[in-house]
RNA sequence: GCGCGAUUGGCGCAGUUGGUUAGCGCGCUUCCCCGACACGGAAGAGGUCACUGGUUCGAGUCCAGUAUCGCGCACCA
């Protein structure tokens, strides 16, 4: 049964499909299963509060093909789609939007509404309590993944909507909680009292996976210590204000300008505090002075010094970013404390100035200061740079300090297979270079609560050795509200009772779990063996430090195991200026708006004609390209259709093969059989650009060559026996065809395929596979995929001297020569009914003649060397 | 500083384990509404494959080096 509407176009096609794809739970995935049936993806959820971006487009679409290639390979396809929305950019947005903001001390408030516009002045926003501002974020954020479901439904992505997730949900807080809890058990998870990179407008703490550098301008100011003898050691330095936090100096233990000093003290400006000097071969004798002003946390260094020179702990710099209002006990002489005066309680910027003013009052600057450009640690979401103030934090060893397992991560890495294999070394790297451990405290609200209480002593000090864990039955729970067993809720935060920690874990701490969360760990044993270890990883390379170290790091500590097999690394899209697209630079294209205007399978194609791991230009032409291609395929399809191919005229096996008796058609399929095989040797490589660059080819030498050759015969003007040979093909070639295109154009090709077939092209076989093959094979075998090439090659000859004669390219062709080799003469004899057809050739002479050489050195085999057209009407 | 990529006609890209004449699309030029398609079709112009050396009968492809661009990590006194 054939039924091809009259006019076909892509309009409305993503709503029509979409729609039934759901109705008919095409994607869905059955958990009846065994593990050698399933093909499992483990995609990394978004944050549906970022705004769309077309580089969701981009990569989800490179993921969605090879779930399609998967699935129609006979896997039981596990596809899950989640949001990661708990973290700090929700918080964010909910205070902006509604102007809240959260104080653990308000009540909470059942019928709280928010304000309908936000206060102007940020004194003025609403005060919430905590439970109040997690229900407006919980809602926030339900709203934005609406929005991203229906971004990723429009685009055709083969989800398994059923098997959506939130990482702030119930059972995400369950199995994160869980684990958390797992990994404390085993002594991979510890608190620690040490010094941290805190934002200081956040107000939280930062791990190095969240540092960014920024180029800022800074200067170096140069200033003396005193030696006991009264001599001057001038030190350069970028922070003059850490001055009164000054706790050693430290130079080259071979520099020979300091040499005379190690052991010895010298004394601060200022504020008079001695301080001893010590060799460290991290000092470089080339920078600044040669000698480095230790102020106990000014930077990476300092930490590293103040560690293995065992130096006084002298922290300033509080949480909120400002100097301790206190003077501090190592600040003893008159003027010192006179000097500290002047910076108590001052932010960073204005205690440099001070400190400056200060130390000029005393003509103690030496020089004016050398402006410099210099790179600084910022919170990748921040706008100050970082301080480092020390707190107490909890972390999860992930190599950062011990070199036993920082060499099993790394060989983690190479149990998996990387697409590009390239992208492996930035794994590497980034492992090798880690300087501490995974700090994963976070001083929020909107996440998943550390699920631990502390009890107090008799003077209310917290026992963070000993924390009191929930059972396993309580999980999840929220330390802040709940109650550990043993107490009860007047005995929170007073001597003798309890305390619940505070802080949230870091949004990948949560995120890293999502194997775990989406494979039932911990609840469903069979499930999770049923996908895990996941076959698939997709996402974008920028996230490999973060996102995807983080992931192994968790498989390793919970099912000591790589957490996938496969990982597939999209690169980006840049704008035409192969600029980065991000909101800053206001450049960023809203996927919603191309994909109205070229539709989902054109700009698919774009993102499918790149390669993983590629940074891609924002390419419209390619989506037109796209769009072309997917009008090609209806109109071409109802064509072959029109001529009477149907679902029973399909080769499906070596004996039906008989039917295909025309060498041009037995040359069309060898070409097809070609191509089928290569495009699967490619998929299976995750090289899904190359299966659409050849299965395009092949599509297009279908169309434009043999189906322009074939129209004569197809209409039945050489016998009914010809006329089935050229129908059978064509029916076997589309129905190949539509199944190639499948996952990469869904919804141009299941319209094609409801015209002529049952179900959804999207559950039918890859032809690649074996048993799907044989018919095409031994059709193929009898075929030389050389004479449509040849065909294609004369009547194009015969074309262009058309073209050159100006004439309609119907005109007949009254007589004509080719002269060509003997092998390109039986290409042509075993083509020449439909090569003489389609030129309106009257009387073509075939000639045997040797090759000639042209211009350039080219090799001609095959020419045009009389033609007589007819006059022009 | 260490590491990873990229460099192919005006633009965007392909080019499998080295094999005859380096492909494709856009754009450009000329022609064409011919019984699927004007959201189309036909024909054509346009390239010392970044550079220098090497291996080889043969290099866009392999090796070494150089240059330019991009990215990651480190550096931050």
């Amino acid at each position: 049964m054939v039924n091809v509407p009259d006019r076909v176009g892509l309009e409305g096609l993503e709503e029509k499909f979409s729609t039934r794809w759901e109705e008919d739970r095409v994607y869905a995935f059955d958990p009846d299963t065994t593990r050698d049936e399933v093909y499992s993806i483990d995609t990394p959820p978004p944050t549906a509060s970022g705004s769309l971006h077309v580089g969701h487009v981009f990569s989800y679409t490179q993921t969605d093909v090879i779930a399609r290639f998967n699935r129609m390979c006979g896997k039981n396809v596990f596809y899950p789609m989640g949001w990661d929305d708990n973290g700090l950019p929700t918080e964010r947005r909910v205070q902006n939007y509604f102007g809240v903001r959260t104080d653990t001390s308000v009540p909470y408030d059942p019928n709280y509404q928010p304000p309908e516009q936000p206060a102007k002045n940020r004194r003025d926003w609403d005060v919430v309590s905590r439970q109040n501002f997690i229900e407006l974020c919980l809602a926030q954020s339900r709203d934005d993944e609406e929005i991203y479901e229906q971004l990723f439904t429009q685009l055709g992505l083969s989800v398994d909507w059923n098997l959506s997730y939130r990482t702030i949900d119930d059972h995400s807080r369950e199995i994160s909680q869980r684990a958390f809890l797992q990994n404390l058990a085993d002594g991979h998870a510890y608190n620690a009292e040490a010094p941290t990179m805190w934002d200081v407008t956040f107000q939280t703490a930062v791990a190095q996976a969240e540092l960014e550098d920024k180029e800022i301008p800074g200067a170096y100011y140069r200033y003396p210590f005193f030696a006991e003898d009264g001599s001057e050691i001038f030190i350069e330095t970028t922070r003059p204000e850490l001055l009164a936090a000054c706790s050693a100096l430290v130079a080259h233990p071979d520099d020979e300008r300091y040499q005379h000093l190690f052991g010895k003290t010298v004394t601060s400006p200022l504020f008079d505090v001695e301080v001893e000097v010590y060799p460290h071969e991290l000092a470089q004798p080339d920078k600044g002075a040669g000698i480095a002003m230790v102020c106990t946390f000014g930077d990476q260094n300092d930490i590293t010094w103040w560690r293995e020179l065992q130096l006084p702990t002298r922290t300033l710099i509080g949480r909120d970013g400002r100097f301790a209002r206190e003077t501090p006990e190592w600040i003893t002489s008159e003027r010192g404390i006179e000097n500290y005066a002047q910076l108590a309680g001052k932010t960073v910027f204005s205690a440099e100035k001070a400190v400056i003013e200060m130390l000029e009052a005393a003509d103690l600057l030496d020089g004016e200061p050398k402006k410099i450009m210099h790179a600084v640690n910022f919170f990748e979401k921040g706008d100050k740079p970082l301080e480092i103030v020390t707190s107490r934090q909890w972390y999860l060893r992930n190599g950062g300090r011990d070199a036993q397992l920082r060499n099993k991560l790394i060989e983690r890495g190479n149990e998996l297979e990387w697409h590009p294999g390239f992208m492996q070394s930035r794994y590497t790297n980034w492992v090798d270079n880690l300087s501490g451990d995974w700090l994963v405290s976070r001083q929020r609200v909107f996440g998943v609560a550390i699920p631990l209480w502390y009890r107090l002593d008799d003077e209310g000090h917290p026992d963070y050795d000993n924390p009191i864990v929930p059972s396993d039955e309580q999980l999840p729970v929220d330390p802040v509200e709940d109650v550990p067993a043993g107490y009860t809720a007047d005995q929170r935060d007073v001597p003798g009772g309890f305390t619940g920690d505070p802080d949230v874990l870091d949004t990948w701490a949560t995120s890293s779990l999502t194997p775990q969360i989406i494979g039932q760990w911990s609840k469903d044993e069979q499930y999770f063996n049923n996908v895990f270890p996941f076959d698939l990883r997709p996402q974008g390379h920028d996230i490999i430090r973060t996102w995807l170290f983080s992931t192994v790091v968790r498989a390793d500590q919970l099912q000591d195991s790589v957490p996938w097999k496969h990982t597939a690394l999209s690169g980006w899209v840049l704008d035409p200026q192969r600029q980065k697209m991000s909101k800053s630079k206001g450049n960023v294209v809203v996927p919603t708006d191309i994909l109205d205007e070229f539709g989902a399978d054109a700009v698919r194609y774009w993102a499918t004609s790149a390669r993983l791991g590629a940074d891609t230009a924002y390419e419209v032409n390619q989506m037109k390209i796209g769009r072309r291609l997917a009008i090609k395929l209806l109109n071409a399809s109802k064509f072959a259709l029109n001529l009477g191919a149907t679902q029973d005229k399909i080769i499906t096996a070596a004996q039906d093969a008989e039917v295909i008796t025309h060498p041009l058609d037995q040359s069309l399929l060898a070409q097809l059989h070609e191509a089928i095989v290569q495009a699967t040797r490619a998929f299976e490589k995750y090289d899904y650009a190359r299966t659409l660059n050849l299965v395009e080819t092949f599509f297009w030498h279908f169309t434009d060559d043999y189906i322009e050759l074939i129209k004569d015969r197809a209409y039945g003007s050489r016998g009914e026996a010809e006329q089935a040979s050229v129908v059978a093909t064509l029916a076997t070639a589309l129905d190949a065809l539509l199944r190639l295109l499948a996952p990469f154009q869904p919804f141009a090709t299941d319209e094609v395929w409801s015209w002529w077939r049952t179900g959804s092209v999207h559950k039918a076989a890859w032809p690649g596979l074996d048993t799907e093959l044989a018919g095409i094979a031994a059709a193929a075998h009898n075929g030389n995929v050389e004479v449509l090439s040849t065909v294609t090659r004369a009547i194009s000859r015969i074309r262009k001297a058309k073209s050159d004669a100006k004439v309609k390219q119907r005109t007949e062709v009254v007589a004509a020569t080719i002269t060509a080799t003997d092998d390109r003469i039986l290409e042509l004899k075993a083509g020449l009914d439909d090569l003489r057809a389609a030129g309106n050739v009257t009387d073509l002479q075939l000639q045997a003649g040797e090759a000639i050489t042209g211009e350039d050195d080219e090799i001609i085999d095959l020419r045009l060397t009389d033609i007589e057209l007819a006059s022009a009407e």
